[in-house]
RNA sequence: CGGGGCGUGGCGCAGCCUGGUAGCGCGUCUGGUUUGGGACCAGAAGGCCGGAGGUUCGAAUCCUCUCGCCCCGACCA
């Protein structure tokens, strides 16, 4: 090499610096931790279950809780990222909230006791009691009556995105119904109603474009509140036959509500012009006024000097439960087939002969290719036979597969199929789909 | 918590009724032959049968207790 040495290590840094840039963007198969099963594992019911631990993105440690492998934390941060951003978006500011929270805070609310078993509670070394967060109202509602004492600092709504707590009475259906899972909860402050369900408006807003970007077929419901106290809220459902709960809908119009807060007398739609359908809930809006703001005493000065209360909002995002509830909706017979916005990789590379030069080269340009549009890659470089490498790709569901192999590459072709349709083409090395090749362009 | 089921190499299972010292398929490792929809041949590794106690000359198997997991019900993102 003839290049000066200043520019023979600036130009090594460039390419480490682009390594590590791709690094868990893009994945050759040799060197990933997946472990793929070709069973369904004994204990799993539901579609999403058995295909997260056999497309080896999940593994149980005990009831209700669970490791994140590679491929399945991928997804994860995807859905995270799309409601990090639409919540960044609404205005919302994250923040992070602990996990262990003192017993003194739930008693100010009386949910120390109202809570019940689900509330993991534990003593430590001094005696002192505390409990895993199953929820931050308290906490959240305790920062803020600390730092904020203004009308003028309002409206403010924080979230974050954190592992959660509760000691379910029984835990199932893999990450539909865990102890620890992962959510989204923000909480909104406003000086009166009026202001608080403005901030009710946008979030909802916000929900449905997250579920939109998400690429889910869901629906808003009327919802009961629950135990978490207050008189407004909505409901996001992902439909889907292994929904736990049943939804009416009008198909014609904006009316839809879970049966548990359906009321026939009052309903504005006529009851033979309702859709059924089930639902897995992962989204929960509530307005809260001062439910939580009043036991704990929290007041604001108003412009006259005076203080006065604040009205709560919060809003929750089943995070790691989309996970699931996606799957149950994208999936078939082979296995899991990911929307654009959440897969893992966006493509995943078939090589038949990762020892034949042919398809070496050719997974170089296709490879090439895909980096160029910002696509990212999974590359089956295992030295298996075709057949097991067609049943793993499918297994896993990364969009759009490309077959690099001998037979085509001979006339200088390679074949893409669409795992949701199914549809083959073949193109010329280093070609990309034009629907694929559109695709980044639409999600940006 | 009430009702039901199940714990046997990494995974899926058989063996248990009728005690005699653990087996099958898949996966893994070595070598070779293969290579377009889960290959073949030849070798090999890997299990105190969830745990404790008991019965017995002898327990995966019978008895008691215990722990864990799954399913059905009341609760929830």
């Amino acid at each position: 090499m003839n290049m000066p040495r200043k520019m023979a290590s600036w130009h090594c840094f460039q390419k480490s610096l682009v390594r590590a840039t791709n690094r868990g963007k893009s994945m050759k198969f040799s060197q990933l931790f997946l472990p793929v099963l070709k069973e369904d594992p004994a204990e799993a019911q539901v579609v999403s279950h058995k295909l997260l631990v056999r497309a080896g993105m999940i593994r149980q440690v005990t009831s209700g809780v669970y490791n994140w492998l590679p491929f399945g934390l991928q997804v994860l941060r995807k859905v995270e990222n799309i409601v990090r951003e639409e919540m960044n978006r609404a205005g919302a500011q994250e923040v992070l909230m602990p996990m262990v929270q003192p017993a003194e805070l739930w008693q100010e609310t009386g949910r120390w006791q109202k809570y019940g078993a689900e509330l993991l509670r534990f003593t430590d070394r001094h005696e002192h009691e505390s409990c895993l967060g199953p929820t931050h109202e308290e906490i959240v509602t305790d920062l803020f009556r600390r730092n904020v004492y203004s009308y003028k600092q309002l409206p403010l709504n924080v979230y974050q995105i954190q592992t959660k707590f509760r000691d379910e009475i029984r835990p199932r259906f893999g990450l539909m119904r865990g102890r620890e899972f992962m959510m989204k909860d923000a909480y909104s402050f406003d000086e009166n109603k009026k202001s608080a369900l403005e901030s009710y408006a946008t979030m909802r807003d916000a929900y449905h474009r997250i579920f939109k970007r998400l690429e889910l077929d869901y629906r808003m419901v009327l919802a009961d509140s629950g135990s978490i106290g207050g008189d407004h809220s909505n409901e996001f459902h992902v439909l889907a036959a292994t929904g736990e709960d049943d939804l009416l809908f009008d198909p014609n119009g904006d009316y839809a509500v879970n049966v548990e807060k359906h009321d026939a007398e009052n309903c504005p739609v006529a009851e033979d012009q309702l859709e059924k359908a089930k639902g897995i809930e992962v989204g929960h809006i509530f307005y809260l006024g001062t439910v939580y703001t009043d036991p704990m005493e929290v007041k604001i000065q108003g412009q006259e000097g005076n203080l006065q209360p604040v009205h709560m909002g919060c809003y929750g995002i089943g995070v790691s439960r989309i996970v699931a509830a996606a799957i149950e909706q994208n999936h078939d017979e082979h296995g899991i087939i990911w929307p654009m916005a959440l897969a893992p990789y966006h493509v995943g590379i078939i090589d038949l002969r990762p020892d034949d030069e042919a398809c070496k080269q050719a997974a170089e340009k296709t490879i090439a290719a895909l980096s160029e549009k910002g696509l990212t890659y999974a590359h089956d470089d295992r030295a298996e036979k075709p057949g097991a490498k067609f049943a793993t790709m499918d297994l896993i569901g990364l969009p759009w597969q490309c077959t690099l192999g001998p037979r085509e590459l001979a006339d200088g072709l390679v074949e893409w199929k669409n795992r949701r349709t199914g549809e083959r083409t073949k193109l010329a090395v280093g070609e990309l789909p034009a629907e694929l090749s559109n695709a980044m362009a639409v999600a940006a």
